[in-house]
Order: structure tokens, then sequence, then C-alpha cells
DNA sequence: ACGCTAAGTGAGTGAGGGCTTACTTTGCAC
DNA sequence: GTGCAAAGTAAGCCCTCACTCACTTAGCGT
């Protein structure tokens, strides 16, 4: 006998397990891509003992896009936030580092959601719509606040898109970028290196949804969004001490 | 014995005849999604004569990458059109209408190539690659000479992105409106419909390159599209006459 | 010490995957 | 008409896939 599983766990953990250490390989190859075997493999496990915990691939496929929807749980944090130019602007710089550079809470956790609500998209899409709907909650009232403060304060041009449309343009960017960087070794022909890209994307979308020039050419201090990176980071690693237990 | 193929073709047009009608299976469902059983059916053709044409599924998959890699006629068309402003915009506007609305070509091509692209990004991304590459080669010399023209007329904001990456940005706010919408109803909760939506991204790119306000308020009439999408028409029923022969 | 339950597995199974083979049919040159 | 090359197919072959079964092992309450 091979031993596969190293330790015993008990159920609970060792469902959490797989659909951890499974999650970045359904992302890398899709649903058809993987084999049971290949799954197994980079669970550690026996094939046999995977189907004791998930009756059907597909199953455990749907319980990983289930924990995908769970909501980032930094997100809260932007709840917090005044209304304001300033935040309209920390809010952009930030999608765009969390997106694109990983930044801000587990990079792999983040390359496998984009690669899920991808292959969504390709197929019915009801899981990227279900996404989409819970970003907008989470986001869209603070965005819109945001964008109504900066409108008050004539920071803003008038004519622009409508807020939601916004903030969603803003995402295609961050989006595309980041897809484009999925494989590896990006696949866009961008002028300069990755930072002059997001910050001159970052420009671009304050400059799409209408703010002045005066506010967009300010150069933006990365001290803000580490900040609030760290903040984060701070609550992962508890999550991982109380993991740990 | 059933009659698959209808009528008897030469190899070359059977080839053609193929690789048609099996790529928007392979864009759909992707490489390891579409079964060879499935592919003959779509060409409604036996599998034995699939591969008599095709010595693998794989290399029936690169036919069908290559064949998308080949130029589209019609962006030779705009080598034509002067350096201005106005053709600055005029290609934003028909780079959205080409990727979201489908006007402009083939529409089942327009969807196909963008799923294979896709597909190729979210794998090694050397199609991807490729593609972009060709893009890049066929409409970038005619962006960057628009949007220098449009600076010397002054109709742009200095501090824009440079000329490759705002070109970039504006096809990832036109690809990802495209994207969502691949599985039918769109996945993005936006305001208002459709059209809407598309000249509100307009207006976000052209402002996001750098545009004065006095050039993007101008509404845009789509009589010249249209024009210059029945141009390509011509050239597309020429090019089937010629097919049928 | 000793069951008993739950964790875990090796060795399959049938279905369906890509691909082949041995054959039939069709058009056409003569 | 007849021969023949090319177009076309039915019927599998073999392998891998998702999934199962009969079994062994570890921990734990008594």
């Amino acid at each position: 006998m091979h031993i596969m599983a190293k330790i015993r766990m008990d159920g609970a953990a060792r469902r959490r397990m797989i659909v951890e250490s499974v999650t970045p390989v359904f992302a890398r190859k899709g649903f058809t891509g993987v084999t049971t075997r290949e799954i197994a493999e980079a669970a550690g496990v026996s094939e046999a003992l995977l189907f004791r915990y998930f009756p059907t691939k597909a199953a455990l496929y749907e319980e990983i896009l289930k924990l995908g929807c769970s909501a980032d749980p930094q997100l809260a944090r932007l709840e917090t936030l005044p209304p304001s130019t300033d935040t309209l602007i920390l809010m952009t710089y930030g999608m765009l580092w969390h997106l694109v550079l990983g930044v801000l809470g587990d990079r792999q956790l983040t390359v496998a959601r984009q690669r899920l609500v991808l292959h969504s998209m390709m197929e019915d899409g009801e899981y990227a719509r279900f996404h989409f709907a819970d970003v907008e909650k989470q986001i869209l009232t603070t965005y819109t606040a945001s964008l109504r403060a900066a409108e008050r304060a004539g920071d803003v041009l008038p004519g622009g898109p409508a807020p939601a449309n916004a903030f969603w343009f803003g995402c295609h960017v961050a989006s595309q970028i980041a897809l484009g960087r999925l494989s590896g070794e990006g696949v866009y022909p961008y002028q300069g290196d990755l930072e002059t890209v997001v910050t001159e994307a970052a420009r671009f979308i304050l400059r799409g949804i209408g703010l002045r020039e005066s506010v967009v050419a300010v150069p933006f201090e990365t001290q803000r969004l580490a900040m609030f990176a760290n903040c984060h980071q701070d609550r992962a690693a508890e999550a991982v001490c109380v993991e740990d237990q």
C-alpha cells in the first residue's frame, strides 16, 4: 500500500483541503481539461477517496465555484472609506493592483477566480452573472457615492457614463490586462513595463469616467494602497492561525 | 449505408467546408470539450472522413487557428483613411461595433475568433500572442498616426498613455463587453440598453486616451460607420461569388 | 484489550474517447 | 461499358475516463 494521504484527517478538514488544493488545477485547465486522476494527485489522495467526499467530478467543481463566490472579506473594508474623489482614485488603483498584480489577498485565489469566471462566461454565464451581481452589491454603492461626491466637488466633467457603467468599464480594462497575463508571459504587446502599463491604465480609467485633468495627473502615492493591503494581510494571517489550529 | 455527405466534393472543397462548419463548435466548447463524433456530425460527415483529411483532432484545431489568424480583409481599408481626430473616433466606434455588435464582417466568425483567442489565453497564450501581434501590425500605425494628428490639432490633452497602450486599453473595454455577451444574455449588470452602453463605452475610451471634451461630446453620426460597413459588405459579396464559382 | 466507526485505498468496470481498417460508391477517362 | 482512383463509410479497436467495490487501517470510547 502506498501512502497517499500522509496524515489522517477528519471529514470536514479533508474536504476543505481537497477543494483548496484542487482549485488551481481546475482553474488552469478548465472542467473538461482535467482528469479525476490529476485531481486526486494534486490533492495527494486516492481517486476513491475523492469520490467518497464528492459524488461526481461536477459536484466537486460546483463546490469550488460556490466557494469562489464567497465575498472577498477585504471588500467590506471599502465601505468604511468616506465617499470622495480620493476614494474613487484609491478604488481604481486598488482594483488594478488587485486584479493585475494580485496584491491584496491570496494571489492564487484571485487568479483561480478569474479563470472560473472566464470559463463561466464562455459557457452559460450563470456563475459569472452571479459573481458580478455580488461584486456590484459589494462595491457599487461606495463607488457611486464617491463618484457623486467627486461631482459635487467639481472634480468630474458632465456627460460621463452612468456610475454603474463607469465602474464596469474600469473593471474591463483591469480584467483584460489581468486576463492577458493568465498564461504567464503577457499576450498583449504593451509599451513599457507592467508598472507603467498599470499606472497608465489607472489614468485612462479615471479620465474615462470623466475626472478632470487636475485630479488625474496627481501622482498616486502607493503608501495608501500598501496600508490598505497591510490591514488585509493582518486579517489573512488571523485566518491562517484559525485554520492551523 | 446512411447518406452523410450528401454531395461528393473534391478534397480541397471538403477540407474548407469541414474547417468552416467545425469552427463554431470548437469555439463554443473548447478543444477538450468537443468529441470527434460531434465534430463529424457538425460537418455532416463520417468520423472516418474527418481523419482522412486531418491526421488528428489537434491538427484540425490548429488548422482552424491558422485560418482565424488570416488578416481581416476590411482592416486594410483602415489604411486608406487620413490620419485625424475623426479617424480616431471612427476607429473607436468601429472597434466597439465590430467586437460587440458584430457589424462589419461575419458575426459568427467574429464570435468564433473571440472564443478561440480566449481559450488560448487561458492555456499557453501562444495563439493569442500571435493574433494580437497581427492586429497590432495591421492597425497600430494608423491608430498612432491619427493620435499624433489629433495631438497636433490640439484635440488631445498631454499626459495620456503611450499610443499602443491607448489602443489596447480601448480594445480591452470593447472585448470585455463582447466577452460578457458570449453566453447569450449579457453577464454584466450595466445600466441602460446595449446601444447606450456602447455609446458610453466609446466616450469612456475617447476620454481615456485624452481627447478633449469638445471632441468627445460631439454625437457620432452612424452613417459614417454604415458607409464603412457597406463598403466591406460589397467586398464580402465579391468573395462569396468567387467561392461559389 | 477490543470492537466499531470512519478514513483510506488497490484494483477494477463500463462507457465513451480518439483513431483505424476493410470495405462500398461515385465520377470519369478511355 | 469497364477499370480505377478518389470520396466516402460501418464497424470496430484500444485506451483513458469517471466512477465503484471489497477491502485494510487508524483512532477512540469503554
